[in-house]
DNA sequence: AATGAGGTCAACCGCCCAGTT
DNA sequence: CAACTGGGCGGTTGACCTCAT
C-alpha cells in the first residue's frame, strides 16, 4: 500500500527531467509506476508517462503551430469532433495535449466556437473510446501502408483497389470513394506531410453515421 | 510602478479498456 | 472469472505570463 502523499504535484524541475530522462535512456518507455521505486523520484507513474509524452520526448515539435497543422487540425475535429488524440496522430510531431490546448486558446477563437463540451460526432463517450484505442496507427508511427494498402483500425478496414479506395466496416456497410486523391486516404504521417491540403477533403462530405453504424 | 484581468499551457483528475495474474 | 495493473483518453485546473489601465 502506498503512501498518501508520497507523490509530488506541479511543475517539473530540470532535476527531475533529468532522473526521467535517464531512466528511460537505460530502461526503455514503459513500466512507469516502476520508476518511482527505482529512481527515488517523487513522481506518480501517469505523471512521469505524460512528461516524457508531452514535452521530453525527441519526437514532440515546439514552437507555434504552422497554418498547414492549423488547417489540418480545423479539419479533423470538423470531421472528429474532440477527438485529440486521433488529431494528434495526424499532426507529425504534435501531442494530444498541445493540439487539444491549441484547439482552446487559438482555433476555436479564431473559428468563432464557444467553449464548452462538443457534444457533435465522435465526442460521444461510447466512440470515444472505441476510436482512440488505435494500435495500428500510433502517433510516432512513420510506418508505410502495407503493400496491399489495407489498414484495420478499430473494427473498420481501408482497402485500396486500383482506383478505389473502400472503407469496410466489421458491419456490412460498405462506403467506396472514387479515388481522385491518389492514396492520401492511407493516414500515415508521411503521406500527411505531402498531402496535408488535399488529405481531408475527401472525408469533409461523410457523415459521422457511417462510422458509428460501423461500431 | 503597481495591479488586476485575461490568456496560455503544463499538469492533474477521473474514467475506461486491455492484458495479465 | 474476478482482481489487479498498466496505460490511454478527454476534460479541467491552476500557476505563470502578458498586457491594459
Amino acid at each position: 500500500m502506498e503512501a498518501r502523499n508520497e507523490y509530488r504535484k506541479g511543475l517539473w524541475t530540470v532535476e527531475e527531467d533529468r532522473i526521467l530522462m535517464d531512466y528511460i535512456r537505460v530502461h526503455g518507455k514503459g513500466k512507469w509506476n516502476r520508476i518511482a521505486k527505482m529512481t527515488g523520484l517523487k513522481r506518480c507513474g501517469k505523471s512521469c508517462r505524460l512528461r516524457w509524452i508531452n514535452y521530453l520526448s525527441p519526437s514532440v515539435k515546439r514552437g507555434d503551430f504552422s497554418e498547414e497543422e492549423e488547417d489540418l487540425i480545423i479539419r479533423l475535429h470538423k470531421l472528429i469532433g474532440n477527438r485529440w488524440s486521433l488529431i494528434a496522430g495526424r499532426v507529425p510531431g504534435r501531442t494530444d495535449n498541445q493540439v487539444k490546448n491549441h484547439w482552446n486558446t487559438h482555433l476555436s477563437k479564431k473559428l468563432g466556437i464557444k467553449k464548452g463540451k462538443t457534444k457533435t460526432n465522435a465526442s460521444l463517450p461510447s466512440l470515444s473510446r472505441k476510436l482512440g484505442k488505435n494500435p495500428s496507427v500510433p502517433m510516432e508511427s512513420n510506418s508505410e501502408p502495407p503493400s496491399d494498402c489495407t489498414c484495420e483500425t478499430g473494427g473498420k478496414t481501408m482497402v485500396e483497389d486500383g482506383s478505389q479506395t473502400t472503407f469496410k466496416f466489421a458491419s456490412t456497410q460498405e462506403i467506396t470513394e472514387d479515388n481522385n486523391c491518389g492514396s492520401s486516404l492511407w493516414f500515415s504521417n508521411d503521406d500527411l506531410n505531402l498531402l496535408t491540403p488535399y488529405l481531408m477533403e475527401p472525408l469533409d462530405g461523410y457523415s459521422l453515421d457511417f462510422v458509428l453504424d460501423g461500431l
